[in-house]
DNA sequence: CCGAGGGCGTTACTTTATAACACAAATACC
DNA sequence: GGTATTTGTGTTATAAAGTAACGCCCTCGG
């Protein structure tokens, strides 16, 4: 799979896909079950196997403490493997950004345990800089 | 358990604390609530209730990728602020640790960007140096 | 005494995610 | 072309995780 280019996506795919992208923010996949209703969805496992496809591709992250999922911000995230996001817990705003720095670190520490990283999962709760001003 | 460090914890807490610190790994919240079934415990609320407790108090971490609860392995965490977790996909094990210069980089970043950072999540996913041999 | 807050027990419920089964479409291979 | 294999799809039913709402019983400070 290309770092550049995106693999031809089913018509589910693309309608999961097209759904997170326009959103502009994480949905649950409920959510994305509900927007898609008039495409044809009846049932979560459609919108769970579509999710997979794009998790596995890199083009959406799941939200672990969230149980949610969000478009990546990057339009080929998989090269970048790791990604890590603020939270706000206020306005529920998302911001994707890539720490090497940390990842780094987190990653050798890792490998001096012979340990075998495969996913790395960032989140931090809080209250965005507007939020956090608006008070 | 120091007075000092830990609060005096409910008949409610202690026995799910009993329960995590015993099981030497991650519970779900059902399979505490099946292993305190004798003790009185009938309601998935009951241990919700104490887990809410027992991870403000610090004691208690919550594996969001797993959704499942884990005993602090520090006696006493709530002093370092924040942890991460290296679990093993294969055979469930889950390490505890501080690295607290790729905390200090996500926090400087937070600074940054005027978010004020409540909770910080990281969870490795991937395969412990004794699964990885045992190939 | 009493009243406010915290913890507790219970029922019912919502939200999130999977299992199992059957069919269709694309791909691979000879 | 024909056949096996994989991949995607649709459906029903069910499991797993988490919460709302109610009322009761403590206990602690006034």
């Amino acid at each position: 799979m290309s770092a550049e280019t995106h693999p031809e996506l089913t018509k589910n795919q693309a309608l999961v896909f097209g759904s997170l992208s326009g959103a502009g923010g994480p949905l649950t996949a409920y959510a994305i079950l509900d927007q898609l209703r008039d495409d044809g969805f009846r049932a979560p496992l459609q919108v769970y196997r579509a999710l997979d496809k794009l998790v596995e591709y890199g083009m959406v992250h799941r939200l672990e403490s969230l149980n949610a999922f969000v478009a990546c911000a990057h339009t080929g995230c998989a090269a970048h493997g790791a990604a890590a996001f603020a939270i706000c817990e206020r306005c529920g705003d998302v911001s994707e950004f890539t720490p090497e720095k940390a990842i780094d670190l987190l990653r050798n520490w890792t490998e001096q345990q012979g340990f075998r990283l495969s996913r790395t999962t960032i989140e931090l709760r809080g209250t965005c800089k507007a939020c956090a001003s608006s008070n």
